[in-house]
DNA sequence: TCTGGGGTCCTAGGACCC
DNA sequence: TCTGGGGTCCTAGGACCC
């Protein structure tokens, strides 16, 4: 049996673990750049906010209702999110991370799941703050659907149990198309032309034709929601095929100098993401575009690829060749209000050339020593060209304070 | 004024090979 | 009317996930 766990609006609860009185109202958290919706407490689902809403489009609501309304803090969420796995993974056998806020487990050999399955919930909540819901089923994508269940019916205390033929049924039943792990948008409303509103609908259907229509994805959903287990637990997640760091600016820029700065730091970020895993790149890309949403200014989207000598993790080579594919298709005279570095092709073996001119032994010291200090105090050692970011930086004005990983922004507690 | 970021997998079609 | 067969690799685009 697969169980998936899962932290109830993981983002607002975080906000919530360090400022109770935010408890029972309405919380809602921005994405980067305090762009748009991307997590909503309870309340403020009820009050009808969507998910995705640009922020400056529900104002008249934050006002009316007193939403309190935060800034993405990622090295908070984080923290918390290793905090909830590390629990989890105490209590049963195979833990597989599927997402900051998600995990799936493997309950093979655990006798009393429902009994195990209350404990974990209960150990986590305690433990951390976060509210987290369970479900539990022969695969994957009925266990998806056992959690959503879990949350939406409190009778259930929070641990939904697909475990008989009677069960998976009736969850089939009550679920729309749409809702179905491994089935999006495009997909459910194509299969709703043709008469397919229910998980349960769509399990009817012939398997030739969910096959023709859907390709084998689709197939396998449809085994995984008739209760054949397609997707297995995967403990390590493989390496990377592809790396990319990229951000929206605060305000859009025109002068080379601070896209450098930008395009240098995604490059340091991309070098730093493949030593963690051991990887090497083989060739980048390195983007800039205008915002497409200003319709009325002159529009540019350019990329560069650039291949590498030879494969490397370095961050100053990687940050070299990165600010020659900038400068490749930068235009003066444009808006921009985006850029990134993507690592498009990456190896596990370090491929030696034969001309190569740089010691690689000694670039590696240095980087392996880079990342210490840095694994310790954040962005201490970076290249000058990287800059301070005053320009380009995110926009983040409702931002939390990083409670749990800085001591200065721990939290206060005043007794009278 | 203001619209996120980071991934994966599959397919179709073209280029190329023997 | 007629134009091999079978295979690989690459890329762009589409779909999905959180």
């Amino acid at each position: 049996m697969f169980g998936l766990i899962d932290c109830n609006n993981f983002y607002a609860s975080c906000e919530r673990v360090f400022n109770p009185s935010l408890n029972g109202k309405p919380v809602v958290v921005l994405s980067n750049n305090d762009g748009c919706i991307i997590a909503r407490s309870n309340e403020a689902k009820a009050l009808g906010i969507k998910m995705g809403t640009p922020a400056f489009q529900i104002k008249e609501e934050v006002a009316r209702y007193g939403i309190s309304v935060f800034s993405s803090n990622y090295v908070l969420y984080g923290d918390m999110s290793a905090r909830v796995m590390s629990i989890i993974a105490q209590h049963v056998p195979e833990l597989e991370i599927y997402s900051i806020d998600e995990a799936f487990i493997n309950f093979d050999g655990i006798r009393d799941i429902s009994q195990t399955g209350k404990e974990v919930v209960h150990k986590v909540t305690k433990g951390t703050g976060i509210p987290v819901s369970l479900g539990v089923a022969p695969t994957k994508t009925l266990a998806k659907l056992a959690n959503k269940y879990a949350k939406k019916y409190p009778a259930y205390q929070r641990v939904c149990i697909i475990d008989t033929e009677e069960k998976r049924i009736k969850a089939l039943q009550l679920c729309e198309i749409g809702d179905v792990w491994g089935i999006g948008r495009r997909i459910a409303r194509k299969l709703q032309a043709e008469g397919i509103f229910t998980a349960y609908d769509f399990t009817l259907m012939a398997q030739s034709r969910v096959r023709k229509h859907l390709t084998i994805v689709g197939e396998r959903t449809w085994k995984e929601l008739r209760g054949e287990s397609c997707i297995d637990m995967d403990a390590a997640p493989p390496p990377k095929k592809q790396i990319c760091t990229s951000r929206s600016f605060g305000t859009m820029i025109e002068d080379f100098e601070s896209l450098s700065e930008a395009i240098a730091t995604h490059a340091a970020t991309c070098a730093r993401k493949l030593r963690e895993q051991h990887s090497y790149a083989v060739s980048i890309m390195v983007f800039i575009h205008t915002n497409g949403f200003r319709e009325d200014l002159p529009q540019y989207w350019q990329n560069a690829v650039l291949k590498l000598p030879v494969p490397t993790a370095d961050t100053i080579e990687i940050v070299q060749y990165a600010l020659k594919g900038l400068r490749q298709i930068f235009l003066q005279g444009f808006r921009y209000k985006k850029a990134g570095v993507i690592i498009t092709e990456i190896t596990q073996h370090a491929q030696l050339g034969l001309f190569d001119t740089v010691d690689r032994n000694k670039r590696e010291r240095l980087m392996t020593v880079v990342d210490q200090i840095n694994g310790e105090h954040a962005n201490r050692i970076k290249l000058a060209v990287q800059g301070n970011g005053r320009k380009w930086k995110l926009k983040q004005e409702l931002l939390s304070q990083r409670y749990t990983t800085d001591l200065k922004e721990i939290i206060n507690v005043n007794c009278k």
